[in-house]
DNA sequence: TTGTAAGCGTTATCAT
DNA sequence: ATGATAACGCTTACAA
């Protein structure tokens, strides 16, 4: 439109900083980086020359001469499965932290037929280490990252994380305190609403997790209870909801670990006129939001997606600038929230 | 762990692929690229040493040659704000039709103090262009972009998008076709629930244009009609839902582009235990899984998030060719799909 | 059909 | 305190 569209269409590389400013182009490369002493009349006046015409450093140029590229991979889940609360929650928390330190984030899809995206990220050398999400007990990508030496951090862990660097909430141990909450407010039958059998097929740790600590809480407090394997979507919860009351009428307790069908249980409860607390109780592990969103508000660890984000991405800084330091990892089990949806269980 | 750690920290440039294979570095360029005939036994040869020692170009020395980084950015709502499922489902759908194209994407959260994010990727020229979402109706990053001079597409579009490339769904036609819809059924009384106030006073052109579809389409079929504000989560649309049965019982047709209120709007319903579509009636703009998740389902216009995402990604490379074609942009208007939700106006 | 060499914009190692 | 210059790994015009 105007003439101000080609206001920034000059050369704008460091020679023509050098140039107008009437220095060597090294001048200003250490005027920037601080990396020796320049004068404070020269830096001055690089400095002026650079804030008129707008001057940033061309990212590919450094990246080639430094060897790094200030940038990270986010590896994310295929877009054909929809991405849940958490998982997004993890993504946000991950770009927020990134941008607070100054690093971009390149996204890429896996699974499905995306080996050519994560490919690039890797051997293309696009990127400085990698933040890998939605990990199965045995992940091939994990190992290409290791044969590649690309410092990476992940969402979760494998069946064997000895070696790597990861954070992850500890399924087990959140799902067994539920399971504790439940037994010690009198509940003697109980059940586990987990994730989909297919990924449990998959290998996928916090389900499996999930059902092992589940199992174990069960035996030690003497309960009898079952887990149900439920789809991550509204109306399988209610469904799974539904054929529960059907067939396990005695259940008094229900943990769950699968916040996308919460909503389908809270609709699968409604239709049944179920009183919660009074005659049902349900427990479970959530982002905060959805604990707070289901009614009665669930009692519930809530789980700190922005707290894990923000700790891998400090893990693949410390992994970046020290490849071969000792892998830490960081497992958390939050507290369990005490809201509305427990209560002691109904009298017989 | 074991020696295979090492495997490929071998020297990988184009060079050392020349050398084993013994021909010339340009040869091996030439062979990847086809950009000028090479014999099948060299091709054969370099082939097979790029194999063996896995072989990619390194993408920022390409990018400094090239003048162009095969990526593109895209800029989204800061992590602050949870990203609504419409917006989850154009940040999918834009990654898998960039990975689909070979190009790699930049996330970038905007507003908040992520300025330096974005800053970074235009003046870094970290990007070949850019996709931005969620466009005010006048948008400093725009302008920011044309001076820059960084071919880019908006998802949304800005109050004057002349000369702009973008893409949007029309929410003032898609809302006027709700409210024709209810008028044919015989409501008198219709009430729309737009987006938050606060949206609405930042300039945020689909509230705006829902509301201006709204009035106007009101105005022609002579009802009475009310535009309700409605932040962006469950417990607000129950809220809302409340106050609009409590002070105007009168109301016998909603019409929502509000799809994160969806839930708390269904809630309301059953605890108020008004019969949809019997004594009132629902309809929408909404993801389709939105729509499909509602009971009974929403009638409503699907937003084609998926067919949206894939058309930024085309109209920016189309940019990318040629930037100073003709922009084009491209204003959907997906037909409404007929479900449940929508009925006969109760008599009086 | 293939090889040689220049140059993209930086940073870092020499000098001065 | 500053300047010239050599890399970094790639593409491509120019020679052969």
């Amino acid at each position: 439109m105007s003439e101000s569209i080609r206001l920034f269409e000059v050369e704008m590389n460091i020679g023509e900083i050098a140039r107008r400013a009437g220095v060597a182009r090294s001048t200003v490369s250490y005027a920037l980086s601080g990396r020796r002493p320049v004068s404070p009349a020269t830096k001055r006046r690089i400095q002026a020359v650079i804030d008129e015409i707008g001057y940033r450093p061309h990212a590919a140029a450094r990246a080639l001469k430094e060897g790094r590229t200030r940038a990270i991979g986010l590896v994310i889940p295929p877009a054909s499965l929809l991405l849940t609360d958490m998982q997004l929650g993890f993504v946000a928390s991950v770009v927020e932290a990134a941008a607070h330190a100054d690093l971009d984030v390149l996204l890429s899809p896996s699974g499905g037929d995306h080996d050519r995206s994560f490919e690039r990220l890797i051997s293309g050398r696009r990127v400085d280490g990698v933040i890998l999400m939605e990990i199965r007990l045995e992940d091939e990508r994990v190992t290409r990252l290791q044969q590649a030496g690309l410092p990476f951090v992940t969402i979760g862990h494998t069946a064997r994380p000895q070696g790597t660097c990861w954070v992850d909430v500890d399924y087990a141990t959140l799902v067994a305190r539920c399971v504790h909450h439940l037994a010690d407010l009198g509940h003697r039958t109980v059940a586990l609403i987990n994730r989909s059998t297919e990924l449990v097929a998959a290998g996928y740790g916090p389900a499996h997790r999930a059902q092992a600590g589940f199992a174990e809480a069960v035996r030690r407090r003497g309960l009898s209870g079952m887990n149900v394997p439920c789809a991550d979507n509204p109306a399988a919860g209610e469904e799974c909801f539904e054929q529960l009351r059907e067939r396990h009428g005695e259940i008094t307790g229900i943990v769950t670990v699968n916040e996308a069908a919460l909503p389908g249980i809270q609709r699968g409860i409604e239709r049944a006129g179920v009183a919660v607390p009074r005659e049902l109780s349900i427990a479970g592990v959530a982002a905060r939001h959805w604990a707070e969103g289901f009614r009665p508000q669930l009692t519930a660890a809530d789980v700190p997606t922005l707290e894990m984000g923000t700790h891998a991405v400090d893990l693949l800084l410390e992994r970046i600038a020290t490849p071969d330091g000792a892998p830490r990892h960081l497992l958390l089990a939050p507290p369990i929230s005490l809201r509305d949806s427990t209560g002691p269980a109904p009298a017989r």
